[in-house]
DNA sequence: TGCTATTAGGACCATACGGTCCTAATTTCT
DNA sequence: AGAAATTAGGACCGTATGGTCCTAATAGCA
């Protein structure tokens, strides 16, 4: 992939994690890129709205490196993972000082009802990240109890990060996403059995 | 109020939640309201952002008399009515077919970080949820553990619910807020004392 | 009867948008 | 050196947008 290309995906990215796809206009992105016209730009995307498709594949690879990553770490128990995973999607939103909350959710709210192109390849990017889950809590299911539902169970983590992220933004506190974070870890705990003992949970608060 | 203004209102919730509020143009407003034009609907608002403002309010209240009032029903156990209440959220999810979300949420992932005047409104509204909820949480404590922490776990509610509607949006599958719903539920029930039983909490699936 | 609020309808405006087209300079690769 | 890709820059277009202004018909009410 061009370097240019990559360029103006991340200028686009940031755009759109910020203003919503709709609000990001090709001059915006043209300036974000320092391109030097439409034309510049139209040589590497036929439409905006091409555009605005691979921005949402690159913010899902680079989600899946940067978080999605540890659901798959083979030397550590998976309900460690599962906990470390909750940990970095905390830091990945830190880093952007509280604003601008997960690309996907944004997107999600911003075009699920209006843009089928859109809405389709989001409910894709939900259920990869639904289905790593799925086989974390398949892998753990020895230290599980036997009436877990792996699809139920993942689809609320996914819910409780996804409106925790939303949540902390309209709030610009990110200690509503750390608590919450906190409280999915004791939900998760609550599916453990008995015998085996919850991974060293660190309870912040 | 007069009765167009309502009327305008209405229809201007509508759109905003089918297609956010960027998308929804005054002349849509106008159609769907069936005015005569510009001037008949700049003589009732000011600017677009006014009728921003009013339709968030008017859905909060409508939210408030639909939702929001179950938690304060006075001759039901508090924890019973948290429960009813969840239920009274799926129940107004269902009726829109599945499409379009708590309008909070919408409006919340769309201008939260681009237009500060909505934030601090959609802010205001979260927090007059919460503290409903934190009331509920106040008059149940008999029945809860001594360390539940009222603040987190009204935020923790919230988050997955508008989580929930976000997801239901994006898959079209009103089951995905049905499962959220009702493990809600259970994680709620999670922080009842062992004494107190947890009222008739009809787990569905 | 008059005054005011509402309804009606249209012209108009500046700005912004996504997108096309064209020309020409500059790199890059073979 | 020469072809192909990239960069540069600008004119242009159709459409949509939020918003203003003006005129006039119709209701409602004192």
């Amino acid at each position: 992939m061009s370097e240019r290309r990559t360029q103006i995906l991340d200028a686009a990215a940031t755009l759109i994690s910020e203003r919503g796809f709709t609000s990001t206009s090709v001059d915006d992105v043209i300036k974000g890129a320092k391109l030097s016209g439409k034309s510049h730009f139209y040589h590497y995307f036929k439409s905006k709205e091409e555009l605005g498709y691979e921005v949402l594949n690159r913010q899902f690879e680079r989600f899946a490196e940067r978080g999605l990553a540890i659901l798959r770490e083979p030397m550590i128990d998976p309900l460690e993972r599962l906990s470390l995973f909750i940990d970095a999607v905390v830091a990945l939103q830190s880093e952007s000082g509280g604003r601008r909350g997960s690309p996907f959710g944004n997107l999600a709210a911003e075009l699920a009802d209006a843009h089928e192109g859109f809405r389709v390849r989001i409910e894709a990017v939900f259920e990869r990240w639904a289905s790593q889950i799925r086989s974390l809590l398949w892998e753990a299911r020895p230290q599980l109890q036997d009436d877990v539902d792996a699809v139920r169970l993942s689809r609320f983590i996914i819910a409780a990060l996804e409106g925790a992220v939303l949540m902390t933004r309209v709030k610009r506190d990110l200690s509503v996403l750390e608590g919450i974070a906190a409280d999915l870890k004791r939900f998760i705990g609550m599916h453990v059995r008995d015998g085996a003992a919850m991974p060293t949970h660190r309870n912040l608060e």
